[in-house]
DNA sequence: GACCATACCGAACGCTCGCTCGGTAGCAAG
DNA sequence: CTTGCTACCGAGCGAGCGTTCGGTATGGTC
């Protein structure tokens, strides 16, 4: 994943694509595998051939999603290696593209949570704290020497993260701005929350 | 309400307190009557006797949670009055606290948005986008008088407030910060966003 | 003492839920 | 031309859902 600022489509299977789709318009619990075998065009056993529980819809939806983020996020945080302003500018970039480009299941992956079995719950958990480390580290880091002026760097680091999170939230695609538009304007607010006086880097 | 910094326990009734703490557990959905009526020490019958369906309970919530928000805003923001960069500030102070002290009632605020009807839905969307424009109006100001450097006053103000509205996402009370520490890490966050440059005005 | 409103409850109604049973249709391999 | 696999479906199971019915107990009013 070395163009992590290009998007096509999602690979969803049919069968999840029109999960995400109801567990976007109603929520996991109020979701009905009837309504998703519509959506699909199957019957509700044919839904059942593909998946064995609503929950592994569920699931399969998570897990294809945050390894699309963390892969998109390592290397956007490579192309800046050696220079922590420059990478947290470009793993923010990146978390915008993201909830932009792919909303519905960003949306799912913040919101549907607490939706997860307990053991399930948890190795997802640690995706999502995988990803937070990234950014963590970079401003750890520009905040030891100096050019982040943040006392502190992992609440900056939250407070941050979690503003691109909630894109989803008011953003769609046929928004009057671009991904990329919203992308560029959100670097430049993460930044002046670091309190970052110094040129723009990305 | 000219103390909007003094919190007491949230006055609901004990259905409404139950259903509340229903609703974070598993989500409106998710949430059962049944469950509700446990948690409160009643009869299914018992519940129904107070309200008369569980959506109800949940537009009930709602209007008391932003009824709350909104005359503390108010509040806030007048105590700046004036001063578009102090009132913004204090109106970050403002919604920060709410968020923690308040934390549940304000989650469910943000998440449970779309399990309301339509109508129920429309009203309280109405209270929320208020509660927006309170913001928006000092940071037009204060973008106006030079004061914040920003392009897009409206996309900052939102970026400000949505990380502000995550915070029921991390924070509860017992967490190794007090609200009030809480809140003034983030009024610094949110003026920094803002490319605030002069004093810190609170 | 009759009346009424408030605050509840045991039982159950009709419905919908997640999920399964016992199939069929199509197709490739032997 | 049988066998076996994949991809499905009509019908329905048991459980649990939101909600309701027909009560009872309590306490205040005239």
């Amino acid at each position: 994943m070395t163009e992590w600022r290009q998007y096509s489509e999602l690979q969803l299977d049919p069968v999840l694509r029109a999960a995400l789709e109801a567990f976007v318009d109603t929520g996991y619990h109020g979701a009905t595998v009837r309504d998703i075998a519509r959506r699909a065009g199957l019957s509700v056993p044919g839904i059942y051939h593909h998946y064995a529980t609503k929950q592994d819809m569920l699931l399969g939806i998570l897990d294809i999603t945050m390894d699309d983020l963390l892969a998109r996020s390592r290397a956007a945080k490579e192309e800046g290696a050696g220079d922590p302003v420059r990478s947290f500018a470009l793993l923010v970039e990146c978390l915008v593209l993201f909830h932009c480009y792919r909303r519905d299941a960003a949306f799912i992956g913040s919101s549907e949570m607490r939706s997860l079995e307990p053991a399930n719950r948890t190795r997802i958990a640690a995706l999502r704290t995988a990803q937070q480390r990234l950014i963590d580290a970079e401003v750890d880091e520009a905040a030891r020497s100096g050019r982040f002026q943040v006392a502190y760097p992992h609440d900056a680091a939250r407070a941050a993260a979690t503003m691109c999170i909630a894109v989803p939230s008011w953003y769609r695609i046929g928004h009057e701005s671009t991904p990329e538009q919203v992308a560029e304007r959100y670097v430049d607010f993460a930044l002046g929350l670091m309190h970052y006086a110094g040129p723009r880097p990305v």
